[in-house]
DNA sequence: GCGGCCCTTGAGGTCAGACCACAAGTATAC
DNA sequence: GTATACTTGTGGTCTGACCTCAAGGGCCGC
């Protein structure tokens, strides 16, 4: 070995490009929505192939740091934080996970955000959810427009709770429950009882009062278990323990 | 348009190896631990090109659902779910997610957790949790080992809550809170006192007591939280904590 | 006989450069 | 004035050669 080697590999290349987009984004260099620069060029600049250095995106990407877009370019990711959009479904088939867990997990998840957005929510946050609950009875006639209202509502929730963490793993679920959903049957339960639920909660949201906000949605995500018949294969039958509550 | 294009391109190349991979594990020729076919073998098989068959590869171990190890194989996931290693790191970055927000959504999950390992546990959890608490007892000279029979403690804990899925999300944040962790002093609390509090949870475990896990649980953590200083920075204006640590 | 060094083999990792596919903007034809 | 066609910029894929790492097996020296 003639040759000092006075470089350090600094890990595989595919780390590499990981940690050099990571430092970027920490020192605020990148910021969400950004693109970055040309392939080509980047691998250029890195002093690697545009092999390796795909590879290293395609790993961002797929953690859902990054989005790509085919003769656009690459951008880092903007909209909610979110893992991996695929990433639930994958592991569900791998380690078996089942649809009443998912559920359980977002109750026990949206509930305490609930909670939390009564503590911590801003008016901007109040004036956004009046306006969800307004369009959610605006278009009671209309499913699919229900439902965008709904998702929208139960996001600003999220965003409410000033945990962003909590936020993008509802989202995560609430996406990986919602692929599966939609390829049932369009969700017929009662619209009008949905929102007059919705509006219960927002109010006790308003009105910062955690534990109220806490169990309406509680109840609120329960029913709609139910409504999906995703209730949870119970030992016994009726549970009427869980129910009441 | 010419040709006639009896092809169906069923998407780019990288998702046509993701679903291959995803076929494979649902009908159950894949199971954890599986090593796949090698990279030459398995992309002349799939009619592809071995670079896009690597991509995808890639993006499957970002997700976590692979493990690949140089000069020995690629394999599916074994160990305990989580998502991606690095990628909740990577989102703090991104999107600015604080640590005691980390905690927060630990308290809240593990918290719940111990409640559900309170009503489902079954006698070899219950057996393993003893287990460790002795050994938590025995290694209370030894941080290092204490450490990692805290740890398995509380790994056995999600698994008797029968949600994996659960278990997946506590287990990304704790490796997540363990890296910014380690980098700092090696945790100085009482180790005995900590094992005490490990007791009592295990006790309420196995009495099938999940209020009083749950808070066991809950008031754990939060000890835990302060004294690493990891408080959440609360805005009210008395608190001159923030500025203080 | 037995332990250690080296080579072979199998697998993933990287590279280079050409070419394909897609999206947008711009120029041209009608 | 609008619609089509060309140009350009950017990601997507292919080929095939070469590098590196990990393990196993065989040869050499003790």
């Amino acid at each position: 070995m003639p040759r000092v080697k006075e470089e350090e590999p600094t890990t595989h290349r595919t780390m590499q490009v990981v940690n050099h987009i990571r430092s970027l984004i920490e020192n605020g260099t990148l910021r969400p929505g950004d693109k970055i620069p040309p392939e080509r060029e980047l691998a250029r600049s890195l002093k690697i192939s545009r092999a390796s250095l795909r590879t290293g995106i395609g790993y961002l990407a797929a953690m859902g740091v990054m989005k790509i877009r085919h003769g656009v370019g690459t951008f880092v990711a903007d909209g909610p934080p979110e893992f991996g959009k695929g990433s639930l479904s994958l592991m569900s088939a791998l380690h078996g996970f089942q649809t009443w867990q998912m559920f359980e997990t977002r109750i026990i998840l949206e509930s305490h955000v609930a909670g939390l957005a009564a503590e911590r929510g801003k008016e901007e946050h109040h004036a956004a959810l009046a306006e969800e609950v307004a369009e959610m009875f605006a278009a009671i006639e209309s499913p699919t427009d229900y439902l965008i209202h709904d998702l929208t509502f139960h996001r600003i929730i999220s965003q409410a709770s000033a945990n962003p963490i909590l936020a993008a793993i509802i989202e995560t679920i609430t996406s990986a429950l919602y692929d599966s959903r939609r390829k049932t049957v369009e969700l017929s339960i009662d619209l009008r009882e949905s929102a007059e639920m919705h509006r219960e909660l927002y109010r006790a949201i308003r009105s910062r009062k955690p534990q109220e906000a806490h169990n309406l949605m509680e109840q609120h995500l329960r029913m709609a278990q139910i409504a999906q018949g995703m209730e949870r294969p119970t030992g016994r039958k009726g549970s009427p323990g869980a129910a009441k509550k």
